[in-house]
DNA sequence: CGCGCCAGTGTAAGCGCTTGCAAGATTACG
DNA sequence: CGTAATCTTGCAAGCGCTTACACTGGCGCG
């Protein structure tokens, strides 16, 4: 079934089918009716690889993600699919699991597939992707990751300063004993970010005692993260969590232990994904508008009279603090603490 | 960039590119080296339209999904992908929010990709797509909606018998006035589900006082059902949502009104998506296997030796019950009840 | 030493669609 | 009415790749 078939039915050239397909050039009325009539009939549908080999544009743009379960990733994913939509084009995701051999296939893939604009929305990096995609021609978005280049446009979000605010904040409530759960510690984004707490933790009380633990991203990774923490005999008065959706974890396993959050432990996120709200107790995160990131990332790959088409450019996204109910005043030494199998002995802090 | 630039640059013509990129016919093997290296220093990304387009064969599937966000969709799809590379193909995703006119844009935007093959797991559904779909020629699977034809495989979830152990089970524990949330009622395989429940509550006991809400899928919606049902006056002791995504929101907002899950209100859900587990209390469910169900789709789409494509056939389902924390026996009449603003007047039962 | 084989390559015909160019059909106008 | 201007439409050249088929040497064997 294709254009000739049509055309055949019809009784006019392939070009004309064309023509009316893509409603370029014009057409005498009667006949783009029949035409429209052959595809009805045919249930004739373009093939729309030959038709971008011979086009020479796709109208589709690519996405690479590091976790599609994580909602933070995938509210990105939607917001610019919606956009695209509207400008009529689609969005490829791919999801790389946070490995980089799947990062660099996924590159391929949607490098083959001659996407007219790529996201990589991801937090391992392998820097010989960077100088291929810069050289690629295509406009791409890096998210958190890369640095600017000529047809690069980056997209940072003001981590520090995110966890700047947590932590003050936490500080403020009396905490002087932190623990930290992270995740994939050998890619150096995220390592970054275990720096950014143990820096800033140090900043701000030189005395406070600090452990830093890391598990897979999602709940799972949170609960067992929870669990090396309680076992280990160090009992912060606050988990500070990398992101909401291990939060979400650490939160059940607190539960499961009988430890009240936040009387006995405060626990933040990060990201403030829709569920934050959701889970008992409503998760203290740092909002990280990821709506407009998917319109920003829109924007720089969309091509249109509006777009600045902002190659080149970096992007920087602050953060906001969301109190919820998750956290509150450190618990006064005094306070009796329930002796869970958990709180052994308080062995001294790891660093 | 293309085949001509690689296969001037290794002194060979593009046939012989394109043997050693797909590894067919033989290829001396000095030869085969130099294309390597050309292809390295081009830095060479095969056009797979054009590949698609003369090769005739896409190794690639199409999955459509109805809430990309509903984990229980994005588990399948997971497992199909997973199963997808492991054979050598690439799965496309699309969603389409439980709208039936994406849906129809969605199938055909798979279609004009040619995909070799297509999964609709949705919701929603045109009577004249499952046409479309059943003369279209390529092998398609059908979850919870439409029907086994030639080319069609249908997997159903037996949703009847999971609903009835709930029931059954909520009964036995004295459950006695109960509400269904349900979403998009209009959207006939959802709004059977809830006859679904009205025709067994009705079985168990005859007296049964039920009441139905619909929102939109998700917490939220789960949120503003529960909202209306405890503002309707209607003072159920269990709450049977359709899904486990739906009944995070009832638990949340329970929880914000003070009331207790499950001594108060037993809540249960559907599906058995991760969260359920991790949620406080862990969620009563019925489990779906989601991971069976894309192994499945992955037997019936890829054609292989192992896989006797099952074309045609019809898939039951069975469902299992997970009992976890949010359902108990119901409260004794006799027991306080909490007044919260909520439980105002026991209105009698909306039937 | 001649012939048949086969490994290794090249040639060229598409795959289904878009599009520049030109021919044929209409319409406008003097 | 004739001719120019304007519409419609068809022709055909690709887009980048795969692949059937043809061709070229080198080798084994009688």
């Amino acid at each position: 079934m294709n254009l000739e078939d049509v055309a055949k039915r019809a009784k006019v050239s392939t070009a004309t089918v064309s023509r009316v397909l893509n409603n370029v050039g014009r057409v005498r009325h009667t006949t783009s009716a029949r035409v429209l009539q052959a595809v009805e009939e045919l249930k004739y549908t373009p093939n729309l690889n030959a038709r971008m080999l011979a086009g020479g544009q796709s109208r589709t743009l690519g996405m690479i993600v590091s976790n599609l379960e994580n909602p933070f990733f995938l509210d990105i994913f939607r917001t610019l699919e919606a956009d695209a939509h509207r400008r009529g084009y689609e969005v490829l995701v791919a999801n790389t699991d946070y490995r980089p051999q799947y990062l660099v296939s996924s590159v391929h893939l949607m490098l083959g597939r001659r996407v007219s604009g790529l996201a990589v929305v991801v937090s391992e990096m392998k820097p010989s992707l960077i100088r291929e995609l810069a050289e690629s021609q295509i406009p791409v978005v890096f998210y958190d990751v890369g640095t600017a280049r000529p047809n690069i446009t980056n997209i940072k979000v003001d981590y520090r300063k995110g966890m700047q605010r947590i932590i003050e904040y936490l500080h403020g409530l009396g905490h002087r004993r932190m623990a930290f759960i992270g995740h994939h510690p050998t890619l150096e984004p995220l390592n970054d970010r275990k720096r950014t707490f143990l820096e800033l933790a140090a900043d701000y009380a030189p005395r406070m005692k600090v452990m830093t633990v890391a598990s897979a991203d999602g709940p799972i990774g949170g609960q067992n993260a929870a669990r090396e923490i309680l076992s280990s005999g160090f009992r912060p008065t606050a988990i500070v969590c990398v992101n909401d959706f291990m939060a979400l974890g650490v939160l059940r396993e607190l539960h499961a232990q009988g430890i009240a959050v936040p009387d006995e432990i405060s626990v933040t996120g990060f990201d403030d994904i829709g569920l934050a709200g959701f889970v008992s107790p409503a998760l203290t995160t740092a909002h990280i508008p990821r709506e407009e990131i998917g319109h920003l990332i829109g924007e720089a790959l969309i091509p249109g009279p509006r777009s600045r088409r902002s190659s080149g450019r970096e992007i920087r996204i602050d953060t906001g603090l969301v109190v919820r109910e998750s956290t509150a005043r450190a618990p006064s030494r005094a306070a009796g603490r329930r002796t869970t199998a958990a709180s052994r002995a308080r062995v001294g802090a790891a660093k």
